[in-house]
DNA sequence: TAGTGGTCTAGACCACTCA
DNA sequence: GAGTGGTCTAGACCACTAT
């Protein structure tokens, strides 16, 4: 027996009672057999359905308790994080880059904080700037934990630390900010941008397991901006 | 016949082998019948398993063409976009709202362009002011379709515009953007804080269907960071 | 305790796309 | 044309939790 009835078909239909009212916000939709029943399906073609959209924050599932049309939906924007390299060629600009200093130190109170070691430990320091057609792009400021593999043999003078990452430790959990600053004196002269210029900035550190990896602030040259879909 | 492998435990042996370069980057991993058959379990659950991992950026799945794992893999962030007021208490504060102006006008060129509309129509412009603990949270510029049913009625003095939206006028498709601004004389005024300052800025444009719904602006006072993890 | 979603299985057909 | 992922189905057991 064929069907022709797919889960985006069934998720459209839900889509349309949420938005015709007839989901109410605050009530319960029926059960997942039922459904099935009503429309003609496996219940587990309706389970997929479902499950996209709690994904995405329009409907709360719940064992026993069923599921619901939230009152107040949270919804979910996904964002890429491409390499910087990457980013710059989507844009159809040429990427450059010079790697600025490479060091060993401790780290920063602060930045141990963000990769939740005890503080005075040493790390690799970085700091690069990439470059967009030959104009100042973004600021990278990184410190790697020196037990990487292969990070004593790695050249960041040809690849930067960020495809290096990428491409030699994949991390299993990581968190991401995204934030406004003035620019400094130091950071408006690398930029090449007035001090006090409003700057896009990123803030990312990543674990393996429980193992630090990164901790990486890109700070943007004026005007950085990133979209997404919803 | 009672199973223990689950699709979560496949993706995690998954990772395993992505991080231990048993599955280096640029080449093709097992098909999922291949798969199946060597960790015991129905090809559907190993496609959950691979189907996750695709979704996260860490796999590249073709039909025909099998799964590969990307060179530069393109990781994604998902990041939850809460009712303002939400937002407020989440962060233990207590939530404020000041309406500053409402009023039917022609939609600037630029909000026009952003709504992919024609420039010369009428739209709701609405400024508000958001609160947490009686300071200046966030600043909201709104710009809505003024053929949304009930707006004529709603009482924008008493509920945002945003909450009012996200219970009166559901979504299908939307664009988001982040990005920093300086504070202009008017916005320092708003959020109490210097001209200048860096200010994060949320863009949103939404529509149903192909109908616009709303094009909203929210400068958030100074140090503001969204976060989340990956 | 009982109802509901979460998931697994085995088999099947199909859609895409690579060679 | 053929190999691979995408998805559907029917049935089953289980995990969580509301009542």
């Amino acid at each position: 027996m064929r069907s022709s009835i797919t889960w985006q078909s069934i998720e459209a239909e839900a889509l349309r009672r949420l938005q015709s009212g007839d989901w109410a916000p605050g009530t319960r939709i029926p059960d997942e057999a039922t459904l099935a029943r009503e429309l003609g399906c496996a219940r587990s073609t309706v389970n997929r359905a479902l499950r996209e959209l709690a994904a995405a924050g329009l409907l709360e599932r719940r064992r026993k308790g069923g599921t619901r049309v939230p009152l107040t939906p949270v919804r979910k924007a996904t964002f890429e994080i491409p390499i910087i390299r990457k980013d710059i060629e989507a844009r159809g600009q040429t990427p450059g880059y010079r790697l600025l200093s490479r060091r060993i130190a401790p780290l920063p109170r602060a930045t141990a904080r963000r990769l939740r070691v005890p503080a005075p430990r040493d790390f690799m320091h970085l700091t690069a700037l990439h470059l967009a057609d030959a104009h100042p792009f973004c600021l990278e400021d990184r410190w790697i934990n020196p037990a990487t593999p292969g990070l004593a043999e790695a050249d960041f003078t040809a690849i930067s630390a960020n495809e290096w990452l990428v491409r030699n430790a994949l991390f299993t959990r990581g968190e991401i900010a995204f934030l406004a600053v003035n620019a400094d004196a130091d950071t408006a002269a690398r930029l090449g941008c007035p001090p006090g210029t409003a700057l896009f900035r990123i803030e990312r550190t990543t674990w393996a397991t429980l193992a630090p990896v990164t901790a990486v602030t890109l700070t943007y040259a004026p005007g950085h901006r990133i979209e997404t879909a919803i």
